[in-house]
DNA sequence: CATGAATGAGCGTTCATTCAT
DNA sequence: GATGAATGAACGCTCATTCAT
């Protein structure tokens, strides 16, 4: 008791275990994780209530697992692609674009990851916070290793750089997750690489014009 | 039936009323919406369960009121300002700077936003979305009267740049009300303020190397 | 503690006594005991809530007095009219006639008699079983009296025919009280009372075809 | 949502599908519906609260459910019976027998007849009148077809002797059900039969003595 | 006398989890 | 392994009653 049972694994990948994640993804991106009885879920997945503790420790353990395994597919993902994509401009940019095409490959998944993610502090502080940690890290790399190459500007944080890139895609991928409005990805990381790049101030009055902050 | 109670107001702006809301948001702060009971709140707001419902209708309207009052409050204190403050640059600025400041007035409050206002797919979709929506406007607003003006580029979607700045800013907050590192909101608001109006690309290989985002 | 608040009396016969019971005999009927709070009641009678534990100890205090009160009126009327009136047959037909148009005087006193007098067997057996048995009694005379003057068959039980008498007019009275049918209460009594006088049987066959139940 | 729940149904009846309802009329019989907590009925039941709601969409489709098999059980006697039983004097002697011997079949569950059946002016207009109604109704096709075969006098509304009928024995029935009195219902039905067929005004004075009610 | 804000016990119902089959 | 009937703690909410004003 307490430990997560190790997934009976029928020698096969055991098919059940994803169709409960699936499932779960599913249910609780529509109805919202408190709304969303565990019998919904093994409804939805075709199995037994009984079923799902074979496989999970709890409900909160599959909710955990998805999104769990929703992060590492994310990061695998980039980490192949860096071995080959190395300007950290592109590299931006990758993150970016998967970041903000994920709803169209599963918009289940997306909507949880936007909603259910955010639970409370306690969930947050426990649990999904390093995720975003990590990822606010993977950024925060790429941006010194430009500094460093001199493409990036080294007069700025790392860090702050970082979380205004990760915090501009994800209010964009929110809105697409809770807009009927359709439009293309691809163009619109464009346009957020472009803001990040060169500002959105312009340069008639450059020289001596450039926008200096209150202090 | 169906109807806000008429919140007794015994003369005196209802301390209790507010006491209520108060409570609610610490509480739901710390241990979410869903794992806070009614009983919870009464405890901390020092009254019993049933007088809750002398003064809202229902747990969720506790909720409700409270997000609503924060906001009602953000956009005042907007509207406000911009009767003198006009210069589109200073206007973002100052949205920037309170959005980020927000936790130092009420770190509870400001918690609550990153958490129960994006739960679940159906809450956001019936309640919490015309708020950011409008949040968007206000800035889109800005941005536009920014680009008549000439201060700001035109080949840019006014939509998009105040996505990015709310998403960046929000992003901020968010890591800075569930961190411990303490940081300088004015001087971070200024660091995003120059990204977002000279952006981070160094403009020593200005002229020709300017990044474009791959197509 | 424990004891009916003495009304106030304040030298008038108490007009809120009166106004909280009528408000209670109609929120009562509309709704139900059960589902008319206490806070119902006092609205309609204009006061405040706590105005009617002055008048009554407890909300089955005001129920317990209403119906007291109609029985009283009901049991005062019949005895007035029995000094002049004499005739056991012509009692009987008068009886019936008060109680069948009870509802012409008051409908949301008669539909509490038919729905929260039988509250429950408890309420019944410590509360209303007597006001029936009043009632029974009254009539088991009066029929007793017609035997003895030679109008009514005496080979019948009085008890019977008491119950008989009674359930069918309340029985009519629940059909009027419950139906949109309106009706002549005199025409119906008249008919009661003639098939109980006289029965249903054609007397065609008479003399030795008279219907006797089997054994 | 909003369905009867499937009973689970191990096969063989459900015997605790039986065992809740018999509990519920128990309990509700003994202590009104209202003051009958579903945890006393699941108590009584011998199984958890929940339980009940795997068999039962609430608390009021216990008592619904319960009501309704009780008529039906009653219905389907009487027409089985009217097969081979077709004299209508009989066929009114055979319901009459019957419904007062119920009580005799399940005491509580007549108890809940003359109680919770009449509850509220709205449960009986939404619910229990359309079982009345068929009561009346099968009775007043008994009657007129007892008058079309002249048995039955013509002069007299059909309805109104169908109300008295049932009237008369349902008063008996409550009686003697809230009563300690042990009495032969079959010598009772005998009893009322013979009032309702002949009358209880005496003979002797026929011709010119019979009672006319008062116009 | 009258008020009505406040109380808190008690209710109907849900649902995560267990376990006999 | 898989099932799903059963559990019972926990919750949101109501409302009879009290009492300070």
């Amino acid at each position: 008791m307490g430990e997560r049972p190790e997934p009976p694994a029928t020698g096969g990948g055991s098919e059940k275990y994803q169709k409960i994640l699936d499932a779960a993804v599913e249910v609780i991106a529509e109805r919202g994780y408190f709304n969303s009885p565990v019998s919904a879920i093994a409804k939805r997945a075709g199995v037994a209530d009984g079923t799902i503790y074979l496989y999970f420790k709890s409900k909160d353990d599959v909710l955990r697992t998805a999104i769990d395994s929703t992060f590492a597919k994310f990061y695998a993902q980039i980490e192949q692609r860096f071995e080959t994509l190395t300007d950290p401009r592109e590299q931006l940019e990758y993150i970016a674009e998967v970041h903000l095409t994920s709803h169209q490959v599963n918009r289940s998944m997306a909507v949880l990851m936007q909603t259910e993610m955010r639970q409370s502090a306690k969930f947050i502080a426990e649990f999904s916070h390093h995720h975003l940690v990590k990822y606010i890290q993977v950024v925060r790399e790429v941006i010194r290793r430009g500094q460093q190459q001199g493409v990036f500007r080294q007069d700025v944080s790392d860090g702050v750089v970082a979380h205004c890139l990760f915090g501009a895609i994800d209010e964009l991928l929110s809105s697409a997750v809770f807009t009927e409005r359709v439009y293309d990805p691809r163009a619109t990381v464009r346009q957020v690489m472009d803001i990040l790049m060169n500002g959105i101030a312009t340069s008639d009055d450059a020289g001596d014009g450039e926008y200096i902050p209150a202090s």
